[in-house]
DNA sequence: CCAAAAGTGTTGCTGTTACACCCATGA
DNA sequence: TCATGGGTGTAACAGCAACACTTTTGG
């Protein structure tokens, strides 16, 4: 960073110094590198069954790896690790992802690019968070153990770094998104119900809705299709099962590509 | 990178390896750094007088920045560069904004990483990318040098990078935005009436607007305060002067803080 | 038959659109 | 007084929330 290599990046002041962004104090020859990481938001909806109860609405949860170095050893953070050279920046999320739980997500999208100077203790870092959304069956069978485990997401403890503040931001954008977009279904299985689909909405967004209105909300988005199966053994009248329809996006994401 | 000190990031193979993350291909010791660099979208609105008409509706312009070394030399590039190391992310987007326009954002948000293996035939690169808009009248008096000029921001030149990209995604954001927060104020001087309040919606959405239906809608948002004052001169009825409500937010960031 | 949840119908409210109309000024 | 844009009023429409009502199953 002491010579002019930089690849990209024109500053004004280039016109009249080429130079000059390069020799200033911001880049000064012994200063140590940004250090730059990708961190993952993973949710997934859960049957809370701490207390042994059945038929429960399911609530969000998300895992978080136990720290084992300083700073913040013995802490809880979200997921995550260095950049690396020949992985693109969501490639990363998904790799951290798969290392925590296992799983593929059924949904990511980038959430914000934390920089603050002082957010670490230990050197200058930026990390490139990312937010994905992971199916509540496979969420079952993931991976857990000693550094990993799975906790309600508006019960977290305090966690490494701005990582409360970090996954406040990622539920308040799962919750906005929610309202205008299709990513419910990311949280669901191949198939399901309306009233599975809407107990969803209802754990999100956290308030009931009318299964009628809902109902008639998303039929009219033409999101889903009908299977024309069922689901029989409850004591009452039988469900449809739905499936989504592939060929709409679970998001408009404008023209980034899809990730 | 080639040691344990790596401040942030935690994967789950660091439960049975603590070392693994540091010691696979992706932060082989003698890997190069990646770069890190910020820019910036600089959005104002000017009266279009390349054909030197009068009254003419005012279009989208943004500030871009020739490149005068390898790679894309001599190509137009997004205003930008290195992060410094004791300056935060936005700081270096408004470092930027100066440097290039001489002004300082009336907006500025974070509109995303980009990472891609690719981006730059120099060498791994992650920008993180702002959006900024600043006030027409503040514009008009912007720097302007062989190295900087204004371009119409529907009809720009083939760029730097994947900069064309990163444009399209600002300008999305930008249209998208316009039609649910009241971003638009950020582009008018201190006072403004309501007709000049509707142009600006009306050149970024590219569509009329009702100007009966805009009033109410304006008025009905609790976001201008009614200054007193008219303007006289046109030979058409004086309308009032409009001035911010400052106690309200240009937009809902959720629980980010304010840039 | 009853409880429970699926699914349908209907009504009233609210916000938006389209457009007719009046107002105040400069020339 | 006329042209021009500022500003107000209003009827029609669309979408949605609330809620009554019917349907279909298991016990």
């Amino acid at each position: 960073m002491t010579d002019d290599t930089t690849p990209e990046g024109t500053t004004a002041a280039a016109e009249s110094d080429p130079a000059a962004a390069d020799t200033d104090a911001r880049t000064s020859p012994d200063a140590e590198a940004i250090g730059l990481a990708v961190s993952t938001v993973i949710f997934a909806l859960r049957a809370d069954d701490r207390f042994g109860a059945q038929g429960v609405a399911p609530t969000l949860w998300l895992p978080l790896v136990r720290r084992i170095r300083d700073p913040f050893d013995g802490r809880w953070a979200l997921p995550g690790g260095p950049l690396g050279m020949t992985e693109g920046l969501a490639d990363a999320a998904r790799r951290t992802l798969g290392e925590t739980t296992g799983l593929a997500p059924r949904y990511l999208e980038q959430l914000y690019a934390f920089g603050d100077v002082d957010r670490s203790p230990a050197g200058r870092m930026v990390s490139v968070v990312y937010w994905a959304l992971v199916r509540s069956d496979e969420a079952a069978r993931a991976t857990v153990g000693q550094n990993v485990r799975w906790f309600p997401a508006d019960e977290l403890p305090e966690l490494a770094f701005d990582h409360n503040l970090i996954v406040d931001y990622a539920l308040w954008r799962l919750r906005t998104k929610m309202e205008y977009s299709r990513i419910a279904h990311a949280l669901l299985g191949e198939t399901f119900t309306l009233a599975q689909l809407r107990e969803v909405h209802e754990a999100v967004l956290g308030k009931r809705l009318d299964p009628a209105n809902f109902r008639r909300a998303v039929e009219g988005s033409d999101s889903i299709v009908d299977t024309g199966e069922f689901v029989t053994g409850a004591r009452n009248r039988p469900p449809k099962l739905y499936r989504y329809d592939a060929s709409v996006d679970l998001a408009d994401n404008g023209p980034l590509p899809h990730p």
